[in-house]
DNA sequence: CGAAGTGTTGAAGGGTTTCAAGCATAGTGG
DNA sequence: CCACTATGCTTGAAACCCTTCAACACTTCG
């Protein structure tokens, strides 16, 4: 079977209609491609630094994370990556990567050829556009991670992540509604991501749930009142690009004009 | 005169070079195109977040960074860009950018046509790659600044900074030799980049000094022990992709594989 | 000469960390 | 079925890094 026709694709051809320029051709070029799915498990290194890229990782299931470990033994997250990321673009230009991508959770991966894909880049406008742009959304995201490190007390930095990661998931049609998705990382996680310390994660997430913004046990988050804590943490969707995504009801249409506003609203 | 015949313009073909893939017709090709060479004052705009992206902004002299100022009023700057940068390699992808970018001293800036150049990327595989990679680079750099911000002291963001900055002159051409560079920067633009009050950078930067690592005065850097300084503040080069460039004596050679340990060890 | 920008120093306060302990849940093997 | 362990969440108290506020020195410049 084609991989990209597993219902675990969706979000990742999802983000690929994101981009303007995209055509059916581009799609089925990159749905022909030879790709090989493998599992990893929770803590498992996906791909280590250092390593040769042979290999282009896209996320089809699951959450995992870039890891730095310090020499000091603490560790930061720089980057999250859910269903529809692609967790090595930077392998497409550089022989090697130089950062560790593990797996936080139990993900499913599609593995692309990287010789192969980079034939079909020199072909395809749109793939080029395509996957640049992820590229390119993945340094705001970052430059916006670097402004909320730098600036944002802990309960700013640990909405805004929240904001950040409702509307990246809901914008490739998982969680329910904005606002409502899985969040199956742990108080460590969030706080190597955030610059934190376990136990500050816990009390800054006590004062958001007892102020009544949010809901988080189970691993589900639930946003109660978006536009308050959008408001108090400064989120404004911009940086993730998701503008016109087709993230809506699962009629065709795209997002509209009003689901947009709604964003920032 | 052909823009890329100004002296000023060596830092960005030097950057250009450093990626494997570029062919001689492809640095004619992006020479010959028609660039409008502007100077911006310290302090002035050079994008400004939101502006449709007609020109792609090209560092030719000078020092710009992306600015962020939040509701509260602080302000982060999450990338700092030197003679040899773009500051808006986004715009190739994105019709508006969504950060503005700022001159922190006097710059002169080369402004190419947008939809030239992207036709121009079309032809030229080498660009793409040159280009792509600098984009990378962009992401792999925000990335090492977010692990900075996260989980390292003051001091240590302050000398990593200072090792980053000093290498990247010196890869460009700037600079006399490794940890011997300008650095124009007022210590509050320091701390707005580094997420610290000018305050506290006054008081790192005079630990570094006191402990004999570095000399700064009158935008002079010297960075005096540059093993003692690395190693205190886990730096690592890797992150700025600068191997093999022609970085060394204006003779042509590239750097040696021995100048490349040098830098990391 | 006054004003503005930059660097410097001191003292007090606060956000976050560190250390430590206790609790709940789930899985494991006897 | 029940210790036993491991993992994650929660809570308290003390310590610390950095911020905040304030003042002053120095330089540049109109």
């Amino acid at each position: 079977m084609n991989w990209s026709q597993r219902p675990m694709a969706a979000p990742f051809f999802s983000r690929l209609r994101r981009s303007s320029q995209i055509a059916a051709a581009d799609v089925a070029a990159l749905s022909a491609l030879p790709a090989e799915i493998r599992v990893f498990e929770a803590h498992a290194t996906i791909v280590p630094e250092g390593r040769r890229n042979d290999h282009v990782h896209v996320m089809l299931d699951g959450w995992a994370s870039r890891t730095k470990i310090l020499e000091n033994g603490s560790r930061q997250m720089p980057a999250l990556f859910v269903a529809g990321d692609v967790c090595d673009l930077d392998g497409l230009l550089f022989v090697r990567s130089d950062c560790t991508t593990m797996a936080l959770t139990r993900c499913t991966v599609a593995l692309l050829p990287r010789d192969i894909l980079l034939t079909l880049l020199d072909r395809h406008r749109g793939l080029r556009h395509a996957l640049g742009s992820m590229l390119a959304t993945e340094l705001s995201t970052s430059t916006q991670w670097t402004v909320c490190l730098g600036r944002r007390s802990a309960r700013e930095r640990l909405g805004h992540l929240l904001c950040e990661l409702s509307v990246r998931l809901h914008s490739v049609g998982l969680g329910n509604g904005l606002g409502v998705c899985t969040l199956p990382l742990t108080q460590e996680e969030i706080a190597d991501v955030l610059g934190l310390t376990a136990v500050h994660v816990n009390r800054t997430l006590q004062g958001l749930r007892s102020d009544g913004l949010i809901q988080l046990r189970e691993q589900r988050l639930l946003i109660n009142d978006w536009a308050a804590l959008r408001r108090e943490c400064g989120f404004d969707a911009a940086y993730l690009h998701v503008d016109g995504v087709a993230a809506g009801p699962p009629d065709g249409r795209g997002m509209s004009a009003d689901a947009h506003v709604s964003l920032n609203s």
